[in-house]
DNA sequence: AGAATAGTGTCTCTCAGACATTATTTG
DNA sequence: CAAATAATGTCTGAGAGACACTATTCT
């Protein structure tokens, strides 16, 4: 009976959601994963199954499910704990792995095991926290605009949404808060927001998005 | 490096809420817990864990979280994958157990480890389960009334409920139907409700509860 | 000046929350 | 008929959702 870790890492690449994987003997791919060390957490084990790939400093990791099932894996018993990670592209490790490693999630390689099973819920997951926070800003950098953050959350939401209730749900949730910096661009500049590091609460009041 | 299946158990005695403990020496308690065996899943395992106390077959199990900090068993390193579930008194075994393994979740004896923690969670997730589903009937015998339903989630959200709103709300969420029968008592016999088996799906559209 | 993107306000309708009376049974 | 509990409907206010125009910059 062997322990690991997993890890499910979500990032964005122009108009998609994209996800980590690494490539294992005979054309398959896997999760990202480790065994834990005796003196490290669980949690410490996924950062360090994915620290080749992504600054782990900037990788918000959380817990989504443990799998144990006896047939999950033919060869050996196997008890997976799966993390989930969001993250922006400023914290991926470059490399060989921009464009090697990663993969829009409606475009899968074939993967081992249960994995596509994991990548599924991860997905429900993330579409479920989405809808009840403002979580779509840890995809992107630092500071950024509300039309990306409209845009990242119609990307993973798979639906478009309507302008001006988008940024008044999204003020009104008090999670992210303006800078003075401005992006200009092609049209009119943008102001730059941030996410406010003081209100880390999740705010599971009601839910921002149908 | 050991792993293991623990689960929080909750039903309700009288006017409390009420969780399943087993005692082990020097006076402390610890949750029912159990190893792996090779050939079954951690679900399955965790039914065996409580199947002394509880029919198993009328327990849903639910799983809640994995801890595995490498300080939170000092002798040993321990994983716990964590369950939890909600049972009616009907399915628990009688014989030493009522009143001796069951305890308020206000009064509970001195625990092991991070047993503590696991219980105020596994707490803190059935209070926010209550708010989005209808599942405080798992606490209640196959057929209830409305009045009794009531009363159990007044009993673990802690605060009263408006009848009105309360029968609007439970029965517009259609996951409990009307049967023929009728309670009798004090004062005017109750209609029977039961829970309908055919929409197992969660209501997590819109918060029941504030 | 035209193209491009940013930014803003109002109305309506639905649903949550507050609230009191009538109905049916038992002793 | 008194006591006990069950059952029922309406009004109001807040928030979700639909909707179109103005503002600022760049070329």
């Amino acid at each position: 009976m062997t322990l690991d870790v997993r890890v499910v890492v979500f990032s964005l690449r122009e108009d998609a959601l994209i996800a980590l994987l690494v490539p294992i003997s005979g054309g398959k791919w896997e999760l990202p994963g480790s065994g834990v060390m005796p003196e490290e957490s669980l949690e410490e084990a996924a950062g360090r199954a994915i620290s080749p790939h992504i600054d782990r400093r900037q990788a918000h990791l959380e817990q989504l499910y443990t799998y144990g099932d006896p047939q999950r894996n033919p060869s050996s018993r196997q008890v997976s704990v799966v993390y989930f990670a969001l993250v922006h592209m400023d914290a991926v490790r470059i490399s060989v792995d921009i464009a090697k490693l990663w993969f829009r999630v409606d475009q899968l390689p074939p993967l081992v095991f249960d994995h596509p099973d994991i990548v599924r819920y991860a997905l429900r997951r993330l579409r479920y926290k989405l809808e009840y926070s403002a979580a779509g800003f840890q995809l992107l950098p630092d500071e950024f605009t509300l039309s990306e953050l409209q845009h990242t959350y119609e990307i993973i939401l798979g639906e478009t949404l309507d302008k001006r209730n988008f940024r008044r749900r999204i003020l009104e949730a008090g999670i992210i808060v303006e800078t003075p910096h401005l992006r200009s661009g092609e049209g009119r500049p943008a102001r730059l927001y941030r996410y406010r590091a003081d209100a880390m609460a999740e705010v599971k009041a009601r839910r921002l998005f149908p």
